[in-house]
RNA sequence: GGUACUCUGGCAGAACGGUUAUGCGUGGGCCUGCAAAGCCUAUACAAGGGGGUUCGACUCCCUCGGGUACCUCCA
């Protein structure tokens, strides 16, 4: 599988000789996750979901950082503690996640839970005089990773110059990076050097190299993070081991809104709560993937339309394939070669709207064979499973019904069916109407009527 | 100001140095008791602007312009 590498700037071969280790930049718990959050993550859980399939192992950790200075001005203007604060937004994350259907990852470690890692891992900094002690914290030396620079394809001497470079008399040099904060503010810790809390980027480093070693294979995260945190990330641990970071970096392209970018001040940040309660997880899913990773997205409402048409069209296929009755035994050969095209998209730079359009196609080609009952019962089956398995992949789900539920509907069907044989229509079609309330829509086709569950989608009504 | 990414028809989004992408949408028709589903058909003279290379460019090069992100704590 080739992946944009950020690093080289080019597509670069995955290895999947062996387990693939994943390392993703998760949130900082200081708020409700938000739109730009879920494609990032859902992005890498197709890319998971879709490595796995294939029988490759996968260890894919996440990290939460909830030690950063928005979490604890929100404890003090909330009058309570940060760990509070992180608490109630990693319990937030995970209603959100797991309502989009992503699976979780191997591990999710927390900053606050790896500060002797964190330590440890200055200490041996300092040792090598490439951080040094401030009365402010300990400091990162930029000017001893003579590297530093070459994610964000930045030059030191640019930076130097940078406008917004906050002046620290303390600090060596401008672009020097705290690992450790001096502090008195709740949460603190004591350490060699003094009573503090760490840095911003240095829990990622110590982190992905304790879960992960000090070379793995996937580093990603959203586009904003390429500077300063993945830059600080490869200073910090190409110093802290003198090899080679993450092999690949992945960074997902941003979401925009209505084409403004998404910000506290515009008021236009949609929260994955909402964006949930009112389209359901497959559509955002859909829409997530519908666009290349690297590139930026643009949320509107015509977007999260069409996906649900064609999220529609899904699963009515999904429904022919279970009640197909017939005996023809004539797999299309578009059907067969479906499979191939959607792997090969992905393989090609995980391309998930390639990838998309494949599973639509098979979509469509199911439908149509369907409306002429040319579907068989036979090759329905086979289908169903390539269905699944692409299903399984992007992390779409149709609700399963009881057994009940279908008996109760067959028996209504039945007596429609009897009504309109008497030509009775507008008594058959109340009992349209009643299954309509349920979310039950009818298909009628020659000689049978068949009926599809509907996903109960807010924004539709 | 700097760096990176990006700019294809109403919208989304591909491939390819020379062929209709495709999907959504929209118009008309068929099917249906009526719908839905499906089918047929029509619809866009697409390539941010301007140069160049070439027999020929959406595809390569240059240049100008727009967008997004980052330039110290934002996925």
């Amino acid at each position: 599988m080739k992946l944009q590498d950020t690093l080289s700037n080019s597509e670069q071969e995955l290895d999947v000789s062996k387990k693939v280790r994943i390392y993703l930049c998760g949130i900082t718990v200081n708020d409700e996750s938000h739109i730009g959050h879920a494609r990032t993550i859902i992005v890498f859980d197709v890319l998971r979901k879709y490595l796995e399939e294939k029988g490759i192992e996968i260890e894919f950790i996440q990290n939460f950082t909830d030690v950063d200075d928005k979490i604890i001005n929100r404890a003090q203007t909330e009058n309570t503690t940060a760990e509070t604060i992180s608490t109630r937004y990693i319990e937030n994350y995970f209603r959100d996640f797991d309502g989009l259907n992503v699976k979780r990852a191997t591990d999710y470690p927390k900053a606050t839970e790896h500060i002797g890692d964190i330590i440890k891992f200055i200490e041996k900094l300092i040792e090598k005089q490439i951080a040094y002690t401030t009365k402010n914290g300990v400091y990162f030396s930029v000017s001893k990773f003579p590297e530093y620079g070459k994610l964000s394809k930045k030059k030191i001497d640019e930076l130097q110059s940078g406008a917004r470079i906050e002046i620290d008399e303390a600090k060596k040099d401008p672009l020097d990076f705290a690992v450790w904060k001096f502090s008195d503010v709740e949460p603190t810790w004591d350490s060699p050097w003094g009573k503090g809390r760490p840095g911003w980027h240095i829990e990622c480093s110590a982190m992905s190299i304790k879960y992960l070693g000090e070379n793995f294979d996937i580093h990603g995260g959203g586009r904003d993070l390429i500077f300063p945190h993945h830059e600080n990330e490869i200073a910090q641990s190409e110093s802290f081991t003198g090899s080679q970071f993450a092999k690949i970096w992945i960074h997902v392209g941003m979401v925009t809104i209505n084409g403004e970018k998404m910000s506290k001040s515009l008021g236009n940040v949609k929260s994955i709560k909402h964006v949930l309660e009112n389209w359901g997880p497959n559509i955002i899913r859909l829409f997530c993937l519908s666009g290349h990773y690297s590139k930026p997205i643009d949320y509107s409402e015509e977007l999260l339309k069409e996906n649900l048409t064609k999220w529609r069209q899904a699963e009515i296929c999904y429904y022919e394939l279970i009640h197909a009755n017939s005996e023809n035994r004539k797999i299309s050969p578009t059907i067969e070669k479906i499979g191939t095209e959607f792997d090969n998209a992905m393989e090609d730079n995980f391309n998930t709207h390639l990838a998309l359009s494949a599973f639509f196609k098979l979509v469509k080609e199911v439908n149509r064979l369907a409306a002429d009952e040319k579907l068989g019962k036979a090759d329905a089956l086979i289908i169903k499973t390539e269905f699944e398995r692409m299903l399984e992949i992007l992390g779409l789900t149709i609700p399963e019904m009881t057994e009940d539920e279908k008996q109760k509907i067959d028996n209504l069907i039945a007596s429609r069916e009897q009504l309109r044989n008497e030509k009775q229509f507008e008594e058959a079609d109340k009992i349209r109407g009643r299954l309509n309330e349920m979310n039950i829509e009818l298909i009628d086709h020659k000689g049978r009527t068949i009926w599809m569950k509907k996903e109960n989608i807010k924004a539709e009504n």
